[in-house]
RNA sequence: GGGAGUAUAGCUCAGCUGGUUCAGAGCGCCUGCCUUACAAGCAGGAGGUCACUGGUUCGAUCCCUGUUACUCCCACCA
């Protein structure tokens, strides 16, 4: 059969992704095997792939198919999720963009419309990530929208209303100008910005002084409502019981004196605006001020904006410091950078205000999600990531769960005007609510339903449980199997969005984790190390690089520079040593496919190769083990390509390699398809398509036609059983390592002197404490070497090499620099004898002879005897060049 | 301002409970090879005062002090 030398993925890919959906491989149902249930951190619907997708959700697929392949029900459930700010902004951007304002749309045909584009365009990301390779349960895919997530939202949170962890209440929230909605605490990024400081000068009332009083954000001055110095501060007693007027205001306002201000900022006087900022509403509260509030939702100058009603908070900002300036009010204007909040989904500034949100109560629920983490029931890899949690679970504060948007599950709340006071009523549906309102107030007009939606992450916390419908249907045969999940890949940003509210909720709604192991990703970076972004454009396609390297290649490329909670700088060159990898191991196909057998008896060099192999595999495949026990992936990963590599292609076959146009025994033959089997299935969870297109290719080596149609149609690789560690023996193992020095040796010597590898060479060992007699065939036939031989004498005119203790010539027809030979044994001469002085030193130690175990004291002695044996090697091989 | 983390070859990182056969890997680099599986390859090789400083110890890359540099998280300093 004829094999391109070159493997290309494109086909390869699309045929086998192709075969497993058609034959429904993904799929899982409960039975009675272990389950093995991951949820997908759901993307947003209006996303598409980018880097820390590509990396979290190549984590996913290859602890899932591993488990898969250890015989575990595996069950990967993919979907989406709503991102209510983002999508409604793109929904509004789109309408815009047709000349549709929102405004002039009612909630339902807005909703159509929302609906309309994410069925359009939305969920693009889940068949980006086929592309990919993952081996999602597509039959589940959910959206933290659908019937049962939305209903499971609703009935969660008029549970949570009923127990008294949901309240309403008037409070100082992170207002988004841009997006007319409240954010929580966690999306807001506070961010350095260059701005000024302006010194602005606050007359006394009734006198011809002035205080100096700095702030930021001079455009709240019409919302001014105090000054505030600090008590002890002894540049301001005089103004005690004072009123100021406020700067090209009139108005007059009191001064009051309290602690929280620092004295050694700016002028030590603080001007108090309670409707604009959270620490002076705390002000505001406890002296009684009044409260002005200047700004319109969108961040313009409402009513009490005096002449500069209308205008943008930051346009108004330039022109009252003009304003001021020519009024003689502005003392001076300084240079400051501080830290300005914005919003996480629109990047405006984020203006604190006062308003009436919904918030649910974390105190109690906090504690018992930080508790088993504490206790390891939940684990943390890397475990640094305990302390971040710790830290904000301690400190935590109500959630504001309510946005002003429509896109998004509609609160449940309906409100009815009773005798000029409002009542609230929390309900399924509004039937429910109009039952409890004439049960309750006897109550039957009109009922009024809350305008705002809940916060997305408020649908998303529910997600391991809300997948298997476990809220609505709780002690289902679905929820009972899946849950807890097993493992959670994340990114560590939204440790408290997401992990740390999953768990809350696994508490309150499962009185059980979520699951078992959460697994934080690094950050994707450029390779310069910088974020990657839209803005830098640093961030490659992930569907160009699948279809520049193949998605195996991709795939390797993020493991291989991944470590568990590092940040990865990301190199796209690194694909590339994943793509060459598939291109190795195709090529190993082509060269054993090529192989002919014939009826001959398997010499000693195959069948004890074979050996060394099996052992290998073993000893490789325990390291594998260990690093997947730690979610070592990258190194696990490392230590296949090895095995794969090093020992299997550069090592076994060429050793078991017939001459060009002689057959292979078939017993070798078999032993090799059969290994090169099961490094196609420890390999197939990192690269799932080459390996598939390879096992295959292998299985159906010298079969028939139809046997081999049987095979392709019925078998994947992914249903076999991934290899298991062995016993195996460390002696072999180190004997072969010994005939590869030698061999290595040779080599090194025919590199050096710029020999032909076609000239063979003899090799004569002197002082052989080497066990490798029966290697002497591999070293033959490696090394090229044309004998091996014993000596008692170093023979003349040799070079020689040293492996262990043993030496090694190599008699050259040419003659050797004995200068250059005398000087390598000196070099190395003198540094044994240096090694073992160090040795001796110690040894002659009483201390150490007395306070070191006697194991290590042993094998001090141990390297004392064979620095020994190697300095009189030395010595006599000096000597000989030297007669 | 508080807290956490990191500093090991040119790059990215391993080094588990302190013991020079642990100073390692991959990539990169250098040299020589188109040897009929693979130049996306083969063979060989060279690179490191384990950030700096003191200490504990018979002995420290590994433990402790401090310094410096970088990263991240949290926080209401106008």
């Amino acid at each position: 059969m004829e094999i391109a030398s070159k493997y290309d993925p494109r086909s390869v890919e699309e045929k086998w992704y192709q075969f497993w959906i058609d034959k429904r491989l993904f799929h899982s149902e409960p039975d009675q095997r272990v389950p093995y249930t991951v949820v997908i951190p759901p993307p947003n619907v209006t996303g598409v792939l980018h880097m820390g997708h590509m990396l979290n959700n190549t984590i996913q697929d290859v602890l899932v198919r591993r488990a898969r392949m250890q015989g575990k029900n595996a069950c990967w459930v993919p979907g989406t999720d709503h991102a209510s700010i983002a999508t409604e902004a793109k929904v509004v951007k789109m309408l815009a963009d047709k000349g549709i304002d929102k405004r002039s749309l009612s909630r339902d045909e807005f909703m159509k419309h929302a609906w309309e584009w994410k069925e359009q365009y939305g969920g693009i990301i889940l068949k980006q990530l086929r592309r990919l390779g993952a081996s999602c349960d597509w039959d589940r895919t959910a959206f933290t929208m659908d019937e049962v997530r939305y209903e499971s939202v609703i009935r969660v949170f008029v549970d949570l209303y009923n127990k008294g962890l949901i309240y309403r209440g008037v409070r100082m929230v992170n207002w988004d100008p841009q997006a007319l909605t409240a954010v929580s605490d966690e999306e807001v990024i506070y961010k350095e910005t260059r701005g000024k400081l302006f010194y602005l000068r606050y007359h006394v009332e009734g006198e011809d002084k002035y205080i100096v009083v700095a702030t930021t954000r001079p455009e709240t001055i019409m919302g001014d409502t105090a000054v505030c110095v600090h008590p002890d501060d002894e540049r301001y007693q005089w103004l005690k019981g004072k009123r100021v007027i406020v700067p090209g205001i009139g108005r007059a306002v009191p001064v009051i004196m309290d602690e929280y201000v620092d004295r050694e900022f700016g002028t030590g006087a603080l001007k108090i605006t309670p409707a604009h900022d959270i620490n002076d509403y705390n002000l505001g509260m406890k002296y009684g001020l009044e409260s002005i509030d200047i700004f319109a939702d969108n961040g313009t100058l409402n009513d009490n904006g005096g002449k500069y009603v209308g205008m943008d908070r930051f346009a108004c900002r330039k022109q009252i410091i003009k304003d001021l300036e020519e009024a003689g009010l502005v003392e001076k204007v300084e240079d400051y950078t501080n830290k300005v909040g914005h919003s996480e989904r629109t990047d405006a500034v984020i203006e604190p205000k006062l308003s009436a949100q919904w918030f649910m109560r974390m105190d109690g629920i906090a504690k018992k999600a930080l508790q088993v983490v504490e206790d390891d029931t939940i684990r943390f890899h890397p475990a640094k990531f305990k302390n971040t949690y710790r830290h904000w679970l301690e400190n935590i504060k109500d959630w504001c769960i309510s946005r002003q948007l429509w896109w998004g599950q509609r609160i449940p709340a309906w409100y009815l005007d009773i005798d000029g006071r409002v009542e609230i009523i929390v309900a399924l549906n509004e039937e429910e609510a109009k039952k409890t309102a004439a049960e309750k107030y006897n109550y039957t007009g009109t009922l009024r339903q809350d305008e705002d939606v809940l916060d997305t992450w408020f649908s998303s916390w529910l997600w391991p449980i809300s997948l298997f419908d476990g809220i609505r249907n709780p002690g289902n045969p679905e929820i009972k199997y899946y849950y807890p999940t097993a493992d959670l890949i994340t990114a560590p940003d939204i440790i408290f969005f997401w992990v740390a509210r999953m768990i809350m909720a696994g508490e309150e709604y499962m009185h059980d984790i979520p699951f078992r192991n959460v697994y934080f990703t690094g950050i994707v970076r450029d390779k310069l190390g910088r974020k990657m972004s839209k803005q830098l454009g640093n961030s490659p396609d992930p569907i160009e690089l699948i279809e520049k390297y193949g998605a195996d290649g991709v795939r390797m490329g993020m493991l291989l520079t991944a470590p568990a909670g590092n940040d990865l700088p990301f190199d796209e060159a690194i694909c590339e040593q994943g793509r060459n990898f598939s291109n190795k191991l195709w090529n190993a196909l082509r060269l054993v496919s090529g192989w002919q057998t014939g009826d001959i008896e398997q010499n000693a060099e195959n069948a004890v190769s074979i050996q060394w192999m099996e052992q290998r595999m073993a000893q490789v495949l325990e390291e594998i083990e260990r690093d997947f026990d730690q979610y070592r992936l990258s190194e696990a990963l490392m230590a296949a390509y090895k095995l794969a590599w090093d020992d299997f292609c550069s090592c076994y076959l060429e050793i078991v390699k017939p001459a060009h146009g002689t057959p292979l025994d078939r017993e070798t033959y078999q032993a090799t398809l059969s290994i090169f089997s099961r490094l196609m299935l420890i390999l197939h969870p990192f690269m799932p398509f080459v390996t598939e297109e390879i096992w295959h290719t292998l299985q159906t080596i010298g079969k028939t036609d139809q046997q081999a149609d049987f095979l392709n149609a019925n078998y994947s690789i992914m249903n076999q059983r991934m290899p298991a560690s062995v016993l195996y023996d460390q002696r072999l193992l180190d004997q072969f390592d010994t005939a590869r020095e030698i061999i290595a040796g040779v080599r090194n010597i025919r590199n050096t002197r710029g020999l032909s590898p076609k000239e063979p060479l003899a090799v004569h060992i002197r002082n052989s404490e080497l066990r490798v007699q029966h290697l002497e065939s591999i070293i033959r036939k490696l090394g090229n070497v044309s004998e091996i031989t014993p000596v008692e004498e170093a023979p003349a005119g040799a070079l020689q090499f040293i492996v262990g203790t043993a030496e090694c010539y190599v008699p050259m027809s040419q003659n050797v620099d004995k200068g250059e030979e005398l000087k390598k044994l000196q070099d190395d001469l003198k540094y044994h004898e240096g090694f073992l002085r160090s040795v001796i030193a110690k040894l002659s130690n009483e201390k150490f002879v007395s306070g070191a175990p006697a194991a290590v004291v042993e094998k001090e002695r141990n390297k004392q005897r064979d620095a020994e044996t190697k300095i009189a090697a030395l010595k006599k091989q000096i000597d000989n060049l030297g007669s």
